[in-house]
DNA sequence: CCTAGCCGACCGATCGTTCGATCGTCTAGG
DNA sequence: CCTAGACGATCGAACGATCGGTCGGCTAGG
């Protein structure tokens, strides 16, 4: 999980240059250069180009799983547990946007073998989506997504966060946070106000996950 | 803007490559041969691979802003005029998955020269949101969307339709349509009941710019 | 004869990857 | 304390393959 000082360098290249170019956008040479190696070293660290995008795909999927889970146990209310899931997929998109960017668009070029981690790791994550949602349906709280229509479009709408978020823009991270939890709450809801997930706890986790970001 | 039948089988083989591989995972022998034209004679229709792509990223965005301007002038009310966007947006990024998801992902992978024309359609594009979400905000039917992150939201929440709807799967296109201009209006609402817009309309704007489909 | 369409052969460059060798550091045996 | 050797880290050079693109020439219809 890149403790050694050179694999860091290497894992940090890799994630701003495969989000800035593309997986194929980028060759090996450039990618040693970036981070200050040769491109014979480069393989002392990663068994090839393809598992080095696979190992940060997955390892970012398993970050945002552990704290989704970790931000949602004991949680009763459906809604405070959506408002937290929101809150997290967001925040998390808009700190570490290169990394889920490439969680995001990657998938495709990843042969097969490899996919099925990332992909099994990024249906375990979208099924608490799912049970959330059913679970505020069940409620009554929220209307009901047979379809998972509602979900994509919500999981959707987050992630693309990653996309035109920036932490140098006039947008707080907070404002952020509180506006997408209250546009996917009304997007579920009955009509009532929805309520504001405890951001307190949602900010804690989000250090204990990514480190000293927000 | 392809009439002849090679060409047109060139740009559809190079639609369907880059939003399968991304634009860099997709070589000129590639395509030729998905083309069914030798590799040299690919270069009789095309300038260069990145011209290809341009070309139909510009083209792509081209027909979606004309149809959103169709669907929108001489329209009053801000509700049917997001309503028209939105079913627009969605309609086109389900029936045109392949193009419309080269458009969203294979902007980096242009050179600034040829970026520029295609950056400035996208805009032209999402400025048609913008005064809408706008002109809603100032007759007190929307919230306000100053920093324009509901807009965001909301385009990327319907571009992602091209991610993961499917054609053959259960979910009808009206039913697609409808369930997310009604989130878009109650995310952007005060509350009250949002209108439907004009449904049939939009199918003839569909059909006459994107052919038979729908 | 001209031209449009088409293609085999080839260009230099770059691709991902491997190999063998050279460093400095650590450890075990005498 | 010295030394032999194992070890991890590093790299220059090169591998065959493929990259985007070009060129000269062939063919067929007007």
């Amino acid at each position: 999980m890149a403790v050694n000082p050179t694999q860091t360098r290497i894992r940090n290249a890799a994630i701003r240059l495969f989000a800035k170019k593309g997986f194929h956008g980028v060759g090996i040479r450039e990618l040693a250069q970036a981070a200050k190696v040769s491109p014979a070293s480069l393989y002392h660290y990663i068994g090839s180009k393809e598992e080095l995008l696979a190992d940060i795909m997955w390892e970012s999927l398993e970050r945002l799983l552990s704290a989704a889970m970790l931000a949602t146990t004991d949680v009763a209310d459906p809604r405070e547990k959506l408002g937290r899931l929101v809150t997290l997929h967001v925040v998390a998109h808009a700190v570490q946007s290169k990394e889920t960017a490439v969680v995001d668009n990657e998938l495709r070029s990843l042969a097969p073998k490899l996919r099925k981690r990332v992909i099994d790791k990024r249906d375990a994550y979208e099924q608490l989506w799912a049970e959330t949602i059913e679970q505020g349906a069940e409620a009554g709280l929220f209307r009901s997504d047979h379809d998972g229509l509602a979900r994509r479009a919500l999981l959707e709408m987050c992630s693309g966060v990653a996309r035109w978020y920036s932490t140098k823009g006039e947008i707080k991270l907070d404002t952020l946070a509180s506006e997408f939890t209250d546009i996917a709450l009304r997007s579920l809801g009955t009509g009532e106000a929805p309520p504001q997930p405890d951001m307190d706890r949602c900010r804690t986790i989000v250090k204990y996950t990514w480190g000293t970001k927000v």
